[in-house]
DNA sequence: TTGCTTGTTGAACGATCGTACAACAACGGG
DNA sequence: CCCGTTGTTGTACGATCGTTCAACAAGCAA
């Protein structure tokens, strides 16, 4: 039964881009399961795999990874976005709706992200680079849907309100249906905001 | 300058409760600084001026604090709101709109108080008992509301979404009012918060 | 095969964590 | 005045934290 011709090795070398993937996806699933306050070096590591010194040898240290990781998430919310709007053709108020209905849907949804998205919110008031990535972030997300309403003829007075309340209606039923899913359903969000744009947008157009 | 025959003492005695409400206190202070991720019963003991040991006798252990935490401001935001509703008079419309708009004014627009909140909401996925309170919480706030909006002549096939979306838009400019304290004020707050509620009640009445 | 580059390991370090506990002292009742 | 109650202190302990770094080895080039 020996296999000495063949001395399995002992850990595989990695692209430092693809290591760096594997520790932030990691990152991320630590910080959904036991939040902000219990990540540590040795959580991440053993959840990737490795050992406690790769960390430090990709990121610098633990904070430097965590907001790689809010990086690569927001990048993947952002991603999924556009592709709904994407899949929504060209009609503006299909777009609008589903930019903002995609909230409750895979993989946005999933309570893990959420569970992530809350850890960083919980870091803001603690680090200055957590909280200039919550600014950026949070006014991307804005600057796109002003865009989608100013397609569906929405007069440019009333598009930051507008932005403000949406952004905040759905950031409000997203965190509910992370923290109490039983509670309501990713259909009854959806139906909500629809409701909530029809007050704003004019049905026809 | 002697003053032999008073030597000041060490410290002070203190009535249990009053020891666990600035215990309490502290510890809300300590979370809204630096978050779930850096509360410590050092941190706490340190705010409060007592020693590390006093945390143990009081309440068994940190975890014992911050879920009295988590009790104690939520009952502060109960009380606030239900003084802005008393404060309205009779008028169901004006009951309900001060329910509403009063987390956008003090006592709980206090960015402290906002992050301290986001504190218990990232320890929700991490603590069984922390979620509880948060299921309670929310029920109370959304059975309150429910209930306002039952004054306002709301047909109950229509409380619960319009419950749901209202506290999901207040918890979202709540949220962002703390996140990113400079990008709209509490008036921009109030206002969309009062274009919502417009669109589900009937203006007079 | 040999040698080099470098991703990877794991032990070691000091700092800080939560908790336990024995000693101390403030304060009220005798 | 003294004494008992008990709120309070501060040290001690083991566990875990983030970081450092010398040694190792996987994979590639020659």
């Amino acid at each position: 039964m020996s296999n000495a011709s063949a001395p399995s090795p002992a850990f595989r070398r990695a692209e430092p881009d693809a290591r760096r993937l594997s520790l932030i996806e990691a990152c991320a699933r630590v910080l959904a399961r036991v939040g902000a306050a219990g990540v540590s070096v040795r959580a991440i590591a053993q959840e990737a795999g490795v050992s406690v010194g790769l960390v430090g040898h990709h990121f610098g240290g633990v904070d430097a990874l965590v907001s790689a990781t809010y990086d690569h998430v927001d990048g993947k919310v952002t991603e999924a976005l556009d592709d709904a709007v994407t899949r929504a053709g060209t009609h503006a108020r299909a777009r609008l709706e589903d930019f903002v209905t995609g909230s409750f849907a895979p993989p946005i949804a999933d309570p893990a992200l959420l569970a992530t998205w809350i850890a960083f919110w919980s870091l803001v008031t603690a680090r200055q680079d957590i909280a200039r990535q919550h600014d950026e972030q949070y006014a991307g997300y804005r600057a796109r849907l002003e865009t989608l309403l100013a397609d569906c003829g929405l007069p440019e007075a009333r598009r930051r309100h507008a932005a403000i309340g949406i952004t905040a209606l759905v950031d409000g039923l997203w965190l509910e249906l992370c923290l109490s899913p039983g509670c309501f359903s990713p259909e009854e969000a959806r139906d909500i905001a629809r409701g909530f744009l029809a007050t704003i947008i004019s049905k026809d157009r």
